[in-house]
RNA sequence: GGAGAGAUGGCAGAGUGGUCGAAUGCACCGGUCUUGAAAACCGGCACGGGUUUAUAGCCCGUCUAGGGUUCAAAUCCCUAUCUCUCCGCCA
């Protein structure tokens, strides 16, 4: 969320600065309910200091032995009218935080102002896509010609966007993964983490998926009167982010960079009709997540380093791409920079997003209260949060057997997966 | 699943109805001393919110969380969560 003094000493820059990226600020309603807030509150906390210091005053007759009816009929109805106005106060700052909670980031003055994807800029391009003397197949028939990927079966376990892989193709998605995670921790400075796959609200709040985007998820346990619910993580973002939730770090253990190999499970809501065939959008998928806690100062550095992460395991699998900056208009929900990397599919003859970094700022960490204590400093700041996805492993595996299919329908193992395939150089 | 014990500041650990936001120790930050360091001594040191130009004052809240009793709750009552010990079960 954004600052909260920010939003209200600054609302019509926020509000413009938001429009850039599509979103409405109800100024009007904002202001209105924030003067009533002022208003409220100081008159309430009065209220309570009054009734503080009579308290306070009949313990101390008490303790002198003097009589303290007259003390006690004093506060006579005040319990009561601090009651009321708390409720009413509570009720209000409910709602102020409930507008707060779903008002989305601001974009960094360094994003492009945009309405939507058409007006990504692109940022660099790496790799030469492959001339081919034959006609391609895409993804879906190399797949099920080889026996590797079952589309059919997957339909009838669950239903339509999930996937049954088998054999060299199962193999390879799970090398996939094993050499990003191996790449991120030995070369890029990452810790790994074994995280839990169903997080509480809390977390889901801290990152931002909840309060507005509960439709996008799967719900497996739902909240109760007292108890939260559990839901299956759409991105490893989640607990790895939520790791610094309610903690204050300290400087020198600055920047922690996390990276956690999970399934990912997205309902899709909304999506229907939208890359159905194949593998590109499905209910559940494998990532390799890639977190950043740091300084405020470093974050957008962190970000250009981040990114660069993500590139250098497509440049290792010698996949061409095109790294894009995103619009405002286009930008997710919490973050202020969003770089977008996009690999080529020959078969679509077109670059399909395979990752997505983004500078959050303290977005998140606002809303989790994660912190860091700078020796100099008095009191502990916000951290900024970064996350990317480093990549996600089933739109890899899509692009490895598009970009390496031979004439005969056969795919040619990358020369750094074979260390994890056995020695494999060729499925089929 | 059964039985019991607990949850207090960065950590350890006092506090069982009234100047308690909380003793004390450790850690940390300053200072004195020292060639430097250590030790010793002196001082400082929770977080959030409101008001405010103010990271100055003043005020409100916070002793796991949510309810309740009371003029007043870290302290009493209820519920939840978590932790620990023992038994059972299990990968």
């Amino acid at each position: 969320m954004l600052d909260p003094k920010f939003l209200r000493n600054e609302l019509e820059v926020t509000a413009e600065r938001l429009a850039t990226r599509g979103f409405i600020l109800d100024v009007e309603r904002l202001g209105k309910l924030e003067q009533k807030r002022k208003s409220l509150q100081v008159s309430t906390e009065e209220l309570q200091a009054s009734r503080n210091a009579i308290s306070k005053s009949i313990g101390q007759a008490k303790a002198k032995g003097e009589d303290v009816a007259p003390i006690m009929a004093k506060v006579g109805t005040l319990g009561t009218e601090l009651d009321a106005k708390k409720l009413e106060l509570s009720a209000l700052l409910d709602e102020l935080n409930a507008i707060a909670m779903s008002v989305p980031n601001l974009p960094d003055e360094s994003a492009p102002i945009g309405a939507d994807e058409s007006e990504n800029v692109e940022v660099r391009r790496w790799g030469t896509p492959r001339e081919f003397s034959f006609e391609v197949k895409d993804h879906v028939e190399l797949g099920e010609n080889l026996g590797g990927l079952d589309f059919k079966s997957a339909v009838k376990l669950t239903g339509t966007r999930f996937i049954i892989m088998k054999g060299q193709i199962a193999r390879m998605h799970r090398a996939l993964a094993q050499f990003m995670l191996d790449l991120h921790t030995t070369e890029h400075g990452y810790t790994e983490a074994y995280v839990p796959l169903l997080v509480n609200e809390d977390s889901l709040l801290g990152t931002g998926q909840l309060p507005k985007f509960g439709e996008d998820l799967f719900h497996t346990k739902p909240a109760t009167e007292e108890g939260q619910g559990l839901s299956l993580i759409p991105t490893a973002e989640v607990p790895l982010t939520n790791m610094a939730r309610d903690t204050i770090i300290d400087e020198d253990d600055l920047p922690v960079m996390l990276t956690a190999h999970t399934p990912c499970f997205r309902s899709e809501a909304g999506s229907y009709g939208r890359d159905t065939r194949g593998l590109i959008r499905q209910h559940q998928f494998d990532k390799v997540e890639l977190v950043q806690l740091v300084k405020p100062e470093t974050s957008m550095q962190a970000l250009e380093e981040l990114t660069g992460h993500a590139e250098t395991v497509l440049q290792k699998l010698q996949l061409p791409y095109r790294t894009v900056v995103l619009c405002t208009g286009d930008m997710g929900f919490g973050a202020s920079k969003t770089f977008d990397i996009e690999v080529w599919l020959p078969a679509q003859n077109t670059f399909r997003e395979i990752s997505s970094c983004s500078n959050m700022q303290d977005f998140q960490s606002r809303r989790m209260q994660a912190r860091f204590k700078a020796k100099s400093a008095k009191k502990p700041s916000l951290l900024h949060t970064l996350n990317g996805s480093g990549l996600a492993v089933g739109r890899t595996l899509v692009a490895v057997l598009e970009n390496y299919q031979n004439e005969d329908g056969s795919i040619t193992v990358p020369e750094v997966l074979r260390g994890y395939m056995g020695g494999l150089e060729k499925i089929g």
